[in-house]
DNA sequence: TATGAATGAGCTTTCATTCAT
DNA sequence: CATGAATGAAAGCTCATTCAT
């Protein structure tokens, strides 16, 4: 009894084995040849699995393309809550600071898989990452950024949307020139650097400066902030 | 002599429009199907030529989508530096207003292209922009910005690249939410406030703060409030 | 010893039944899929036993037909040979009867099976049926005739097979038309005319017109033999 | 201009032989190893074309089968009116009788493919010869036998379709056994004994036998004698 | 030069059969 | 004996490219 449980838990663990030795040689061959240009074949030879196997797994192609999607954007959405469970206690700016860091990190690691990820959404029809996926990840962002809000770390008045597309779109953009291997030398910016000034941006333009003498005349900013009120309500 | 060289100037005419014709059917279909899902028969027909036709003018399907791809960003570069022509004389903050402007409407109306642009770069090693393409629109701002900084408008000790990740960086990722037609309206954003949002953060973080004692310059404050009238009547 | 004795009587009966299950499924998914079309998995699934127990028991697909085919035409010769039992004593005419009833039945309800099984034998070199379970059928035809021709209720000078032709030929043809479900009303023809019909014209055709006062000339038909004996010699 | 016209002449001629040409590789091909199991690429080999030429004449496998049906049967009707032109003013039993003889050749000589031609009805859910076809087809004997009814040669009473089952039945049961090869000598029967046979019986079963006072009309065994005196000679 | 019929390599997918358990 | 996961050969079909006209 205690030996069949073993031989069932072997078992379902060579199955687990399989199947991931397939995502991750499916996730290797549609990086490096995109969806169209990958073969069955040649990821069955890097799983070390036949061809038929993995259409046991995998109702088609198709099907395994978004399998590999949905593993890679879900592990992402629980490693950036991961990178911020080690900052929980930390300031909203330190917070999404850890969390530029790993998503530039990871834009870097994975550029070739996030590229074919997006490129997905337009050319194929059948294959699109679930827009829940990209929705869950961005999501981390907005949650610290209204925190900082609310302890009056970031600019009460500040528009969320506006700060995320600078947020990520600075860091996409960035990721995209450093991960260039043919950027010459001076031109050449680290990791560091990028996160540094994204921050130092932030801080300048999203963070409350109350301890600043005299900002902003308060007469009339409180005149806006009443207006503001008035378009809201 | 006259006749001949008329008819040959005819005849060098047709042969443009038939190219032009092809380039054009080209990029439609590459954009509807991406590049390994897009047939050569349909973009003959598109074209209005035969199949053969088309490889006495590019060598393989790799040839005409890198000739689809040049055009494209050669127009890009060559309409940016038009609509600067237009802002010749106005503050670089103007001219970069104008080139985030004429850059987000852009990307927005060649998302597809764009994307595919990109997505080739992965995939395809025989299929990729060439980098002096994309090198050449973005030497645009850097142009702006440096005279920016000569005349004292932005800060002496701003790095450029920093401020082009934000710039660019920014206005994809904008681009991005903007095109998403699922995007929700509380969420919707059209393109003026991304500008003007961007704006505000470039004169904020890069204006040279010099000759200001006060963080914000009243003006800006004006002009935000008298926005707010136009938009409460 | 006993036990033992019992224990392999129901191990036969388990194995004998699982056989039965088996044939019973093939048969099934061979009709609804054509030989080819079937899928040992299907026929396994609906024989409740594993795809490589099939193995255990016929060699491979085509031996599993060839098992299915067997029992089929071995089934159909017994039940013939049943019906007839139960009209031993009757007239051959009375049997043919029975026996055309029989067959039609037999033709319409396995109309699928049939087709499949002469389908065989053209498009499948490996798997067709063994001519002898044909020859074994149509025998019961034979020897009703032949007594029927011993006790003087048909012409001796019938000759077999031109009746065997009619009888089984016009059942058949028969069988094709009341199955094809397009058959409009008005042509319509139920079973019972079918033989009744077949009947008819074996009575008019091959009865003995032992009344008949001078059926033809012998004289004549004497020439007519003597010249036939002339043909074959 | 007259050039001009004769290629394309001679390429409408030349497509036209490509087309035949698959149609007859596809027939034989089809007839070797039935639906499924033929290959598109051992047709092609036969036709003498690449396998990818078949797919600009017929969209699939099924379609270039149902092509190859349509032909089969159109042909065969064609020539079946062909033979009966030549037979115009005989009696409806003459005509029966070339029918006949017309009917047992071609079942003969198109086993194979005619019982390919049913077995699809069964198996292939996309290919089916179009029942229309097989009416078509047939009408041919219910027109002429309509026509001898009219003329009086046959009972008025007689049913049709009881009637043509006979006729068709008989037949194909006949081409049966002529074809299968295994049948032994002393059980031999050539085409024309069949034909006879079922001519007689037709005779016998509905043929108007107002005028006879005797089963059988002298002038019948007239013919018999007269047959056979031919046959001797 | 322009054409489009022809080609065939190469793709995804299926399924009879095997064999470790 | 029984099982069903794994296999991989083989099939239909597509489409970039060629080349006779």
């Amino acid at each position: 009894m205690a030996a069949r449980a073993m031989q069932s838990e072997t078992q379902r663990a060579k199955l687990e084995r399989k199947e991931q030795a397939i995502l991750g040689a499916a996730r290797a061959v549609f990086v490096d040849h995109g969806f169209d240009g990958a073969r069955m074949s040649e990821i069955a030879k890097r799983a070390g699995v036949g061809e038929g196997t993995i259409y046991s797994y995998y109702e088609s192609k198709a099907e395994l393309m978004l399998a590999v999607l949905a593993q890679f954007w879900n592990g992402l959405t629980r490693e950036a809550r991961d990178v911020l469970a080690d900052v929980k206690t930390a300031s909203a700016m330190a917070q999404l600071e850890a969390l530029a860091g790993y998503h530039l990190e990871i834009l870097i690691e994975n550029a070739d898989f996030i590229n074919l990820s997006f490129a997905l959404r337009r050319n194929n029809s059948e294959v699109s990452v679930s827009r829940d996926h990209l929705r869950h990840y961005v999501a981390v962002f907005d949650e610290i950024f209204r925190r900082g809000q609310d302890r009056q770390e970031f600019r009460s008045n500040a528009v969320l949307w506006q700060a995320r597309d600078i947020f990520y779109g600075s860091l996409e953009y960035s990721a995209r020139s450093i991960e260039t291997p043919a950027t010459r030398t001076s031109d050449r910016r680290t990791m560091k650097p990028v996160v540094e000034n994204l921050m130092a941006l932030f801080a300048s333009h999203y963070g409350s400066r109350i301890p600043a003498s005299r900002p902003e005349s308060p007469s009339q900013l409180d005149r806006i902030e009443s207006k503001l009120d008035g378009l809201l309500k």
